[in-house]
DNA sequence: CGAATAGTTGACGGACTTCAAATCTTGTGG
DNA sequence: CCACAAGATTTGAAGTCCGTCAACTATTCG
């Protein structure tokens, strides 16, 4: 279970984001022993909110995604994290989301004062670590704006836009892979799972994506989908 | 209209942020000449979204709210600064929301250069930059939980509490100033203005607050106040 | 094949928005 | 000092959107 060769290419997250986590992420690369890659399966859990911080990850394939979990049960996703992506990158001692994989996944892991101790070595991943945090305030604002003022299609349509921005190809008709069930959008955007299949079947009547499964689709209308979900993104 | 003595203590605000502020704050008040203090107006802006970025802000009184505009006019308010409050903090060249002030304001105001250079020769303002770049990651998050997650009774609640958390004293009946109109507050939630209002007045009939003036209430029940919008909040 | 999980679709009710009108506050000018 | 105008707030009535409950279908894994 274990993986032993080393990545074949920068994700399409990693390249969007232009070579800027490269120092850090080669410093922890070129570390010895090689990171130790973990395959998780759907619905297995990281860790929990709380837990003491033992590791730093990055995705390499599937989706993590981070989540708090109300007294009553409700939870909200705060993020998917997809290949590419780093997670527990601040100095927090103590997990503040917990993290569950919404589909089959493989992570590397990295322990985390090995990652501190890099940080400390290479002075331009402090400035990477920065932007990360820059990085998810923004995403953050980007998340209330889209729950606050859209309306339920304009929240599955921005959804699925920045999905596409992430992982999609450039040419329509572009495939997008969906790795997680509807519940796990419905936490994500405060919908339901229901009203969230009813809004892809919208989108799917309204010509501007097909539903190829469940977890894939094609965005048959990039230009049409942007109009709905563009205005908050960014 | 130029402030000629140094403030004579520290906001309730850098209170609860600990000591962090000093160094960041200290070297910025020693540097000479000491800073501008700018009035600025109820309704009255101190920037737009897209400006080059000239200025660190310090809100000294009043209220400024950082907001984006969308094409059809609905506007999200990100965040309240309120005194004690740092303004256009990170590394942007141009600013990313625009800044209005909700209520008659005073600011502090250093020239964006001049921090930067304090930023280079205190290193521990750095972490202070981070420190502010997490928080408001955190604040961010909260908000888009509070917004997808509670219902109106719920935002309004927990917008009351985390202004009583940030001004208000201690002890109950606390008195808690709404340095901002109706309306403001619901860009800030995702509320018209007049579910504010309407959620407002119901919290005055649970007797859970009471309304003094459109711009000040007291805190009647905090145990109360808490189990409807704490759920929310860190 | 069959069970379990995930997804789709419909009907109904409640929560919030919209539209509208009345009241309160605040600042200004006579 | 008072009157008036402009803006802010409160409250009501009607409509829309989304959540809840329920039934059914599709997919996956044994």
């Amino acid at each position: 279970m274990q993986a032993t060769h080393a990545h074949k290419s920068d994700s399409p997250a990693a390249i969007r984001r232009g070579l800027a986590a490269e120092p850090f992420a080669q410093a922890l690369r070129q570390d010895q022993p090689p990171a130790a890659v973990r395959a998780v399966n759907a619905r297995e859990h990281l860790f929990f909110e709380g837990d003491p911080r033992h590791c730093v990850f990055e995705v390499v394939s599937g989706s993590i995604a981070l989540f708090r979990v109300l007294p009553d049960g409700r939870r909200q996703i705060t993020r998917f994290a997809l290949p590419g992506d780093f997670l527990c990158i601040g100095w927090e001692r103590l997990e503040p989301c917990g993290a569950e994989a919404t589909a089959d996944s493989m992570v590397k892991c990295w322990p985390a004062l090995l990652a501190r101790r890099v940080a400390k070595d290479a002075p331009s991943s402090l400035d990477w670590i920065g932007a990360q945090l820059a990085e998810e305030a923004q995403a953050m604002q980007e998340l209330a704006r889209l729950v606050s003022l859209g309306g339920a299609l304009e929240r599955v349509a921005g959804f699925v836009l920045r999905l596409c921005d992430r992982i999609g190809t450039e040419q329509a008709p572009a495939v997008v892979a969906l790795p997680m069930t509807r519940a796990d959008i419905g936490d994500h955007l405060g919908l339901t799972l229901e009203t969230v299949s009813r809004e892809l079947s919208r989108l799917r009547r309204m010509r501007i994506i097909e539903i190829e499964r469940a977890t894939q689709l094609t965005i048959l209308d990039p230009v049409r989908l942007r109009c709905l979900g563009g205005v908050f993104l960014a």
